[in-house]
DNA sequence: TTATCGGGATGATTTATATCATCTCTCTTT
DNA sequence: AAAGAGAGATGATATAAATCATCCCGATAA
């Protein structure tokens, strides 16, 4: 809710996704419609049934993207990184926030003027198809971690979540949680307690190290393979 | 598996959203590119895993859209009515397709070739955007109907799948389902069985009227209500 | 300094729903 | 006409995971 954001000046043109399609004009347009916010561990940068307002991208940090839901159940979706948008399917869409947003780790974030945005796609055939295409991936990797949440099993599901953060996020076998247990059992769609139950038993059975938020994976083989029979 | 389809020559244009938007050439380019295949019941469109190859679109039927899981577990996406494209996500996103989709009621489908197609995104930007609202709706929607699956629980669920019928594909409160019930479960992500019951307590209840495939809501209130509640 | 609160952890209990087992009915297939 | 197959329906049983109840511990506040 409280923004302890502050605007500095800084280009997002490094970590947009793509930018080498524009040319100078086009990226000289955007530097002008844009500003990089800087946020807060726990900050929230938007409420999901709010109207969008900017095209938004990671330049550095970690942000989670979740959706409250009525009884107090809130699903964690993603943990965006920096180069990714967010809310870009919601404000391609309907122009409503679908879900909110939320800092995990400090982060700046570059808000780009949505109507300078548009000019650019407008213009810019390649530059709108990559989009597209990132869009499209992005609705199939949500659509991917849902599918996973629903129908697999509660190891799958942890194990899904160790590899999410494995591949995805850090990109090596180990790595510290940057969220809590109750945040993770969210990501895996399960409760706290289950969640710490199963990794309890990984730890035991040595399918992972596990001290507090650190985690190492021990045999990425057995995560996979109970990732995959679900 | 088996394609039942024939080629027959009428265009596609009247069912194309945002079709308006093109100019007389873009349409001739698409038209040359397109042709329109017939598909019998329970024909196999595509199948998950396979490269896709053309843009398509629906002229006329109803075809579902699902994902064959490993142990034999299969969801149900959406169904797709006319004038909806299938499978642009994957097309767009990852050139695999991701779920397969195979005809519910005989179907027209429309082939339109990819790099024509692509060609005029790139020179059509009005259209491009519109098309980039339409895959995020996508996105967003089977987002939602997964949300449902995932988070809600049975009468939730069923709920669901009455007003999917009603509200998206029929816009009528009372119809026949077109799908057998162990499709129906697989729409609402539980098994036939389950569906059966929860289905025989709605009717006795008097929330709906239920005869064989025959569905008339007769508590639009409640089925609303045990929607939201979950 | 002591109280309070949230996170983590674990055991006991409950519950929603999947699974298993039948039975009927209709529609093909032979 | 008989036999099989698949759809719908319903009861009995099993089970995964949620819920409830504690307890510990470290950090923050009074």
């Amino acid at each position: 809710m409280n923004q302890s954001g502050s605007i500095s000046g800084y280009p997002c043109e490094q970590q947009m996704p793509y930018s080498q399609l524009l040319d100078e004009e086009q990226v000289e347009l955007l530097q002008r419609n844009s500003n990089v916010v800087s946020y807060n561990k726990k900050d929230i940068v938007f409420r999901q049934n709010t109207r969008t307002s900017h095209i938004m991208l990671m330049v550095s940090g970690l942000v989670k993207i979740f959706k409250e839901g009525r009884n107090e159940r809130t699903v964690l979706l993603r943990i965006a990184t920096p180069g990714e948008y967010i809310g870009m399917m919601s404000v391609m869409g309907d122009q409503i926030h679908q879900y909110s947003a939320s800092v995990v780790e400090n982060a700046d974030i570059c808000f780009i003027d949505i109507n300078a945005y548009r000019n650019v796609l407008m213009e810019n055939g390649k530059f709108s198809l990559q989009l597209m295409n990132l869009i499209s991936q992005d609705g199939l990797f949500i659509f991917n971690r849902l599918m996973s949440q629903t129908h697999k099993q509660l190891p799958g599901r942890i194990a899904d979540v160790l590899l999410y953060f494995a591949e995805q996020i850090y990109r090596q076998p180990h790595f510290d949680f940057p969220l809590t247990r109750r945040e993770l059992a969210e990501l895996a769609g399960t409760t706290k307690e289950s969640f710490i139950r199963t990794l309890t038993e990984f730890k035991n059975d040595k399918i992972i190290y596990l001290d507090g938020s650190r985690v190492e994976i021990i045999s990425m083989d057995i995560v996979k393979t109970l990732s995959e029979l679900g």
